[in-house]
RNA sequence: GCGGCCAUCGUUCAAUGGUAGGACAGCGGAUUGUGGUUCCGCGAACGAGGGUUCAAUUCCCUCUGGCCGCCCCA
C-alpha cells in the first residue's frame, strides 16, 4: 500500500478547528475514520438551491420581467413571506384546494396563526387596502417578485416554495386593461426568446357564472352514466372542473356541454369582446379556451393562461407558464372599498425550466475578459496593483494571484475565455513593461507598463474575430488515414506551432 | 393528499452477498517564463436507520429525497 506513505511526509496545514466528534463509540476509538463526521444533512422537499450555473437564467427572466414592469409602468411593492392566516382564506377562498390543503401554516409564539404566502395577489390587494391606496390616482400599477408556498407533492417545475412574479392593475375595468395586462403577460416570453400562446376565457360576473353553473350540473346529471368518478364529485364541489377532465368519457360529454360564453350578460359578453379586440390590436397569438376556469375564488371576467407554444394543443394542465385574469371583487371581501382589479403571475421555475429545455442560448454571468498572470512575487505585487485598476476602470478581469506557474495560469485564462492576458515576469517588472498576450491568436505584445491598461481597454473596444476553429480534431483510427501524416512529416502539428511562432516573433522583438 | 418508478464519486454510467470500476469535470506532473491536443498520476461515491446473514452497496422493511401520473396549481 504506497498509499498511505507518500501524504504525510508533506509538511499538512495545521487545521485549525478540528471537527469534533460527537460520538464516543469504541468503533472510532479503535478505528479513527478522518471524513464524513456527520451526516450530510438533506434538502427539504420541494426546496432547490440556486447555485452559479443556474443564476444566469434568474438573471435574465429577472431582468426582462424588471424591463417590463418599468416600461408598463408599474411601480415595485414587495410584501411580506408571511401574513395572517385569514387573509388567504378570505381571499384565495375557503373551499380552493390551496387553503384547504396546501398551506403552510403555524401558529406562533404568540398564539396568533399565519401562513406563508401560497399566492401574491391577495397580500398586494391587503396592502392596497392597508395604505389607502385609493387615494392615489388610480389606476395603481404594481410589480412584484418573490418566493411563494405549497404544500404539494413536487415534481419537475413544481416545488414546494417558489417564485412568482406578476403584474396588477387596481381600480380600472376597463377590458383595455386586461388586453395590455396580458400584452405584458406574453411579452416576457418574446423577450427572453420563447415562443408562447395566450389561452383566454371568460368565467363573467357572478350572476352569469351562477346561471351557467346551474345548467352545467343539469346537463352533467343527465349524462351521469358516461362521466368518471371523479366528475360526479366534482359535480358536488367545484361544478365547472367538470370541464377540465381529460377521461375519455367526459370528453366526449364535455364536447357537447354548454360554454360559459353563452351564459355571459349583457355587460360580461362586452367586457370579453373588447378584451379580444384589443388583443388583436396588440397582435398577441391567443386561442379561445371556453374550458378554461381558475381555481381560485376571487376570479372572474377575464381569465388567461400563458402556455409554451409546443404545449398549445396539449390539455396538460402543467403547462401554464403564467396565469391571471380579473378579480373585481377581491378587494370588496377583504374589506376594502369595491375596486376593480386585474393582474396575473409568472412562474418564474416554469419559464427557467422552459429555457433550459428549449436550449435557448443564456449570456454568462461574470465572463471575464482579461487575465492577469504573474511570475514571481516582484511580480506580483504589481499585478495585484493592476487587476485592482483594471477592475475599477470597469474591465471584467479575472485573476489567480496565488499560483505561481505561468501555465497553470494560462491555462486557467484560458478555460475562462478570456480575451486577452497580461503578463508580468521579472523581466518585464524590471524593464517598466507588460506583455499583452491576445489568447485567440497566440500573438503578444511588450508595452509600456503604464499604458497597459488605455491599451487593453482600446483592444477590447474593438469587436473580437470570429472564433478560430477548434484544434486539430484526433486522428481518425484509419490505417490509409493515419500513413499520411508519415509523409507529411510535422503537418499534424500546425495549428498548435503556429500561436507559438507568433508569440516568440513578437516576444523577441 | 393518492398511485407507480427510482436512489452508486461534483456529473454521468457500470459491477458485486465478501466494502466498488470507467468516462467527463477537478487537482497535480511531463527540465528552467506560455493555454487549447496528448500522456501520466492524485483525490472523490454506495441517501439515512433498522432487519436477514458469518458477511449487505447488493435481499427485506421504514424514513428521507427525486421523477412520472392523478388531484391541483405557476
Amino acid at each position: 500500500m504506497p498509499k498511505t506513505v507518500k501524504k504525510p511526509a508533506a509538511p499538512v496545514k495545521p487545521t485549525a478547528e478540528k471537527p469534533v466528534k460527537p460520538t464516543g463509540t469504541t468503533a472510532e476509538e479503535v478505528l479513527p475514520k478522518p471524513k464524513r463526521t456527520a451526516p450530510a444533512p438533506n434538502l427539504l422537499r420541494g426546496m432547490k438551491d440556486i447555485l452559479p450555473g443556474d443564476q444566469k437564467y434568474w438573471a435574465l427572466v429577472r431582468g426582462a420581467a424588471e424591463h417590463i414592469a418599468s416600461s408598463f409602468g408599474f411601480d415595485r411593492v414587495d410584501t411580506p413571506v408571511l401574513e395572517e392566516t385569514a387573509l388567504f382564506v378570505r381571499g384565495v377562498g375557503k373551499q380552493t384546494d390551496i387553503v384547504e390543503k396546501e398551506m403552510f401554516s403555524f401558529v406562533d409564539q404568540g398564539g396568533e396563526s399565519m401562513t406563508l404566502r401560497p399566492e401574491l395577489t391577495a397580500p398586494l390587494a391587503r396592502a392596497y387596502i392597508n395604505h389607502g391606496m385609493w387615494n392615489h390616482p388610480q389606476p395603481i400599477k404594481w410589480f412584484t417578485w418573490g418566493q411563494v408556498f405549497r404544500h404539494e407533492r413536487p415534481q419537475a417545475g413544481r416545488y414546494r416554495q417558489f417564485t412568482q412574479a406578476g403584474l396588477d392593475v387596481f381600480g380600472d375595468r376597463h377590458p383595455v386593461i386586461d388586453a395590455n395586462l396580458i400584452f405584458a403577460a406574453y411579452s416576457l416570453f418574446k423577450d427572453v426568446g420563447l415562443d408562447a400562446v395566450v389561452m383566454v376565457n371568460s368565467i363573467g360576473d357572478a350572476a352569469s357564472r351562477e346561471a351557467f353553473k346551474e345548467q352545467l350540473v343539469t346537463y352533467y346529471r343527465s349524462k351521469r352514466s358516461h362521466i368518471c368518478e371523479n366528475c360526479k364529485k366534482r359535480l358536488q364541489r367545484n361544478p365547472m372542473r367538470v370541464l377540465d377532465c381529460k377521461e375519455e368519457g367526459c370528453a366526449a360529454v364535455k364536447a357537447e356541454a354548454p360554454q360559459i360564453v353563452d351564459f355571459l350578460n349583457e355587460e360580461s359578453k362586452n367586457h370579453f369582446i373588447r378584451v379580444l379586440e384589443y388583443l388583436d390590436e396588440l397582435e398577441v397569438p391567443y386561442q379561445l379556451q371556453p374550458h378554461l376556469v381558475r381555481g381560485l375564488d376571487y376570479y372572474g371576467h377575464t381569465v388567461f393562461e400563458v402556455v409554451g407554444a409546443e404545449d398549445a394543443d396539449k390539455p396538460g394542465s402543467q403547462t401554464a407558464l403564467a396565469a391571471g385574469g380579473r378579480y373585481d371583487a377581491l378587494i370588496e371581501t377583504l374589506g376594502g372599498q369595491p375596486t376593480a382589479a386585474c393582474g396575473f403571475s409568472w412562474g418564474i421555475e416554469r419559464v427557467i425550466l422552459r429555457l433550459k429545455e428549449k436550449q435557448v442560448a443564456v449570456q454568462d454571468l461574470n465572463q471575464p475578459e482579461v487575465f492577469v498572470a504573474q511570475l514571481g512575487e516582484p511580480a506580483r505585487r504589481k499585478t495585484l496593483a493592476l487587476f485592482n485598476a483594471l477592475r475599477k476602470d470597469g474591465v471584467k478581469v479575472a485573476e489567480s494571484f496565488s499560483r505561481d506557474a505561468l501555465k497553470q495560469q494560462l491555462e486557467i485564462a484560458n478555460r475562462m475565455g478570456v480575451r486577452f492576458t497580461v503578463i508580468l515576469g521579472q523581466k518585464e517588472v524590471l524593464d517598466g513593461t507588460a506583455l499583452i498576450r491576445d489568447m485567440d491568436s497566440g500573438i503578444q505584445e511588450i508595452l509600456d507598463f503604464k499604458k497597459c491598461a488605455a491599451e487593453l481597454k482600446r483592444k477590447l473596444a474593438m469587436p473580437a474575430p470570429p472564433k478560430a476553429p477548434p484544434p486539430p480534431a484526433p486522428a481518425i483510427e484509419d490505417p490509409l488515414l493515419a500513413e499520411e501524416p508519415l509523409l507529411k512529416e510535422e503537418e499534424p502539428e500546425e495549428p498548435a506551432e503556429e500561436g507559438k511562432k507568433g508569440k516568440k516573433k513578437k516576444g523577441d522583438e
